[in-house]
DNA sequence: GAATGTGAACTCCTTCACAGCA
DNA sequence: TGCTGTGAAGGAGTTCACATTC
């Protein structure tokens, strides 16, 4: 039919991507005890501001209390629905040099509703090493465990050269979502989803906004 | 008081956060011995449409041919100095868990513009620690080093809990730009900028999008 | 009284359509 | 003819103002 691929529920993909920084902030506030929030509080928290919270969340239904505030609890779980975080997704990471090994090795990935289950490398000599408890395997190996496993995002810590060439294979293997740290822009069929994250471009951003700019008088906003 | 937050010379944020991929991209042209490269094959590769391209570099001027191209060797020239990439900046990491030493050892900063010159951390079994050519040194070190070495970009690689206290350190040293990988939100003074990594956060949103979407009935509108 | 939820205004970004120039 | 540069239109996201509910 005519619809296009649409990002669940109509919710705009600008508030997705607050989402998670929402939940994070609530689950904070749940360790320390705190069962009640307001958007004052919770946006700053988040950093954004309160208007912008509550304009996110009515997107996702209304869940507060006029007057009073959000329960911690339920937003929480309102929230950790809407992102379907209801079981751990299987993720592979393909690439194991600094960058990957770190990310093989991250604990935070496992506290926040994911497990990295499958590493691969394409260097012989990587090849069966152990990292953060998995067995790196060859690259000949990623369709079938991936396909096998069920993995359901792939992780990009290749250099560019490879990049596409894995996401290739990924794709082949079923994986629908996939996460790139090359700085390499992917060329991907309909329906699979892709982020980049440039480490180089980050600081390149930095470095520009740095400089000695002025033209006039500048009141800025740091995010 | 007319000014409100402005880049550099009124160049949109967007923008300038493409800039450096299409540096990128000019740059592997340049390395393969292409001289001149029109907007469609260079936002091909930088995985943006051409006239997206075009608008963007038009607010650094006019730099193309019409009827036939850009001149690459200029445009990277051009490209780089709207940047500020005419020396190389000096950047700290701070937090040396899998992370902070996987972008300690980063190559690729080096080859970007960036040099990574100073490492701390707060445990003190790893101060001491040679890593990528740095001896690690204590959090009591950071201001004055940092201070010291003019540190252009500070780096947080430390857990969410430090962050702010790191942050506020960096400032205190003169760092006016943040690149912050802990999850949680920085609240800086008026003329410090960050950018926040989350990988948590990239993951939710991917697993957001790669839910069984689709819930009534369906929707038109691309998207 | 206090804080949420939301239409409407506003600002920012992207895309279109085409003018301008080699 | 071919491809860039750009005003104008269109869309997306944010902020405002205030009605709404406890």
């Amino acid at each position: 039919m005519v619809g296009a691929a649409v990002t669940r529920r109509d919710i705009p993909a600008a508030t997705v991507s607050r989402l998670p920084v929402y939940l994070r902030a609530l689950q904070d506030c749940a360790r320390r005890g705190v069962t009640r929030v307001s958007s004052e509080e919770l946006a700053a928290r988040a950093g954004v501001r309160p208007t912008q919270l509550r304009k996110d969340l009515s997107h996702l239904g209304s869940h507060g209390v006029r007057g009073v505030g959000y329960d911690v609890a339920r937003l929480i779980a309102e929230l950790s629905s809407a992102l379907g975080l209801h079981h751990a997704w299987p993720v592979a990471v393909v690439g194991m040099g600094n960058l990957g090994r770190a990310l093989a090795a991250y604990s935070g990935f496992a506290t926040e509703g994911f497990h990295v289950v499958a590493l691969f490398d394409r260097d012989p000599e990587v090849v069966g090493e152990i990292i953060g408890g998995h067995a790196v395997l060859p690259m000949s190996e990623l369709v079938p465990a991936a396909t096998r496993l069920g993995i359901a995002i792939g992780v990009i810590a290749t250099p560019a050269g490879s990049a596409q060439d894995v996401a290739d294979a990924l794709v082949s293997a079923g994986v629908r979502a996939i996460l790139n740290f090359a700085p390499a822009a992917l060329s991907l069929p309909e329906g699979v989803t892709s982020r980049s994250v440039d480490l180089a471009t980050e600081l390149h951003v930095l470095a520009f906004m740095r400089q000695p700019e002025r033209v006039g008088t500048d009141v800025g906003r740091a995010g």
